[in-house]
DNA sequence: CGTAGGTTTGACTGATCTCAAGTTTGGTGG
DNA sequence: CCACCAAACTTGAGATCAGTCAAACCTACG
């Protein structure tokens, strides 16, 4: 094992310590874990729907997104992630994959081996606890998206989702949440929101007009976040931070 | 340990042998859970978003729903639920409730303890890789749901829920897909799908216009397996029935 | 400096919601 | 056994939020 391989996994430990408390040989063991190393654009694929999967993808740098589209084309974002997120850990138990990764911006990931994983999980039962916990998270935050495209108008559910996005980034280091710039297209968003791309544009535009949020292309700044929390609905309880 | 807690788990550790391969010993260590059994009338509250939880709660006869609601009061489900299923695993490892959980119909349920489930999962490997199966699965029927209400029309978003209701049904042992009564009113399936119970209404009967399936008030004949696919943009994949 | 992707604008359409009323059903008590 | 009641279901008409289509405008990048 190379210092290289502690460096690399360096974003991972710090996530997975934040929602369980690791001994110095559990960061070890993540650190140590086999991996192949791989940087991808904009844009590219890294899990394909029904792919037969072994490897589980861990995100180290970059933002991606995950989803799933109908038969006729149709493609809804399930979830945005960013550094520090293992991007498919049901692939630790489901080998096939039920929808699609890819990436947002350029992204350097790690490739795990699930075989590896498995191991390290059943082996250490605070690095499990913490991957467990995450997975539980991811499955929280499914059903708050279930929620808002189900239940909020249109501008709710864009201003939910910027608090959501503005929130995690924060959590995972990556800047305050009052200022920021997406790493995605309005189109994404729509996709994300069950939206089109054109409503959400005039929805920008009209949380802007309502003095919730300034923007530059695709630079935000919150000016309210009490007004952008009303205008989302947003409660950050779903998100589990404090277990 | 009593055989009639044997007898109360029957339907739990069938549900587990279908996600993982049970031993004789892991299937006693089931049965041997300490639980409190309760039944409860259609309508019932049994977690409430955000309570401190310290029990799970297993769905032993019956039908339940779990769902989150607004600020303004508008109620989503985000999930439907039968006998077996164990409704809220998440608490295993998360503590507050992100949402709530309320019966359908009559129905019995054992309250296990987390700290007894945490232990069963620490100790029985198998066990451990049936319940995050399931709760893997659980996670990806959420995934589906999002892609569900975000993007498809009224008519194929009913549709796909009762495709979803008659195949876990029937993967459960509780009847062909082909017959069935549904346990939930319209007004259910609206806050199922984000839509007016009015319009369900108008949906069943277009779906029972175009020749899909056949209807007397909660009895539903699925007259056309391959229409009623059609219709849903139904792919059971996301319910990962062969891991 | 040309091009492609992303963003913005306007006019029109339509799926779904809202409101309001009426009907059926299953359960309950007299 | 029947009358009543509440809940669920059904129907109709009008309103609205968001979609569609079409076009123009940026702006980063090759």
């Amino acid at each position: 094992m190379t210092s290289a391989q502690n460096d690399a996994f360096g974003v991972l430990v710090r996530k997975l310590s934040r929602l369980s408390a690791l001994s110095e040989a559990d960061k070890l063991a993540v650190a140590e874990l086999p991996f192949r190393m791989a940087t991808a654009p904009p844009g590219a694929h890294l899990v394909r729907e029904g792919d037969q999967v072994t490897e589980c993808c861990v995100l180290l740098r970059g933002y991606a997104f995950r989803y799933k589209t109908t038969a006729d084309g149709n493609r809804q974002i399930v979830s945005f992630h960013l550094a520090g997120d293992i991007l498919d850990i049901q692939h630790l138990l489901l080998s096939r994959a039920d929808h699609g990764i890819e990436t947002l911006t350029e992204a350097s990931v790690a490739w795990v081996p699930t075989t590896a994983l498995k191991t390290l999980v059943e082996e250490r039962r605070s690095v499990s606890e913490a991957i467990w916990r995450d997975a539980l998270i991811d499955a929280s935050i499914f059903r708050e998206w279930v929620l808002n495209v189900g239940q909020r108008d249109a501008k709710s559910r864009i201003a939910h989702m910027l608090c959501e996005f503005a929130l995690r980034r924060e959590t995972a280091g990556l800047g305050t949440p009052e200022r920021f710039e997406l790493p995605m297209s309005q189109q994404h968003i729509a996709d994300a929101t069950g939206l089109t791309a054109i409503h959400v544009n005039r929805m920008l535009m009209a949380l802007a007009n309502d003095g919730v949020l300034e923007r530059d292309r695709r630079d935000v700044k919150i000016a309210d976040w009490e007004l952008m929390r009303k205008a989302g609905d947003f409660d950050a309880s779903y998100l589990h931070m404090a277990a």
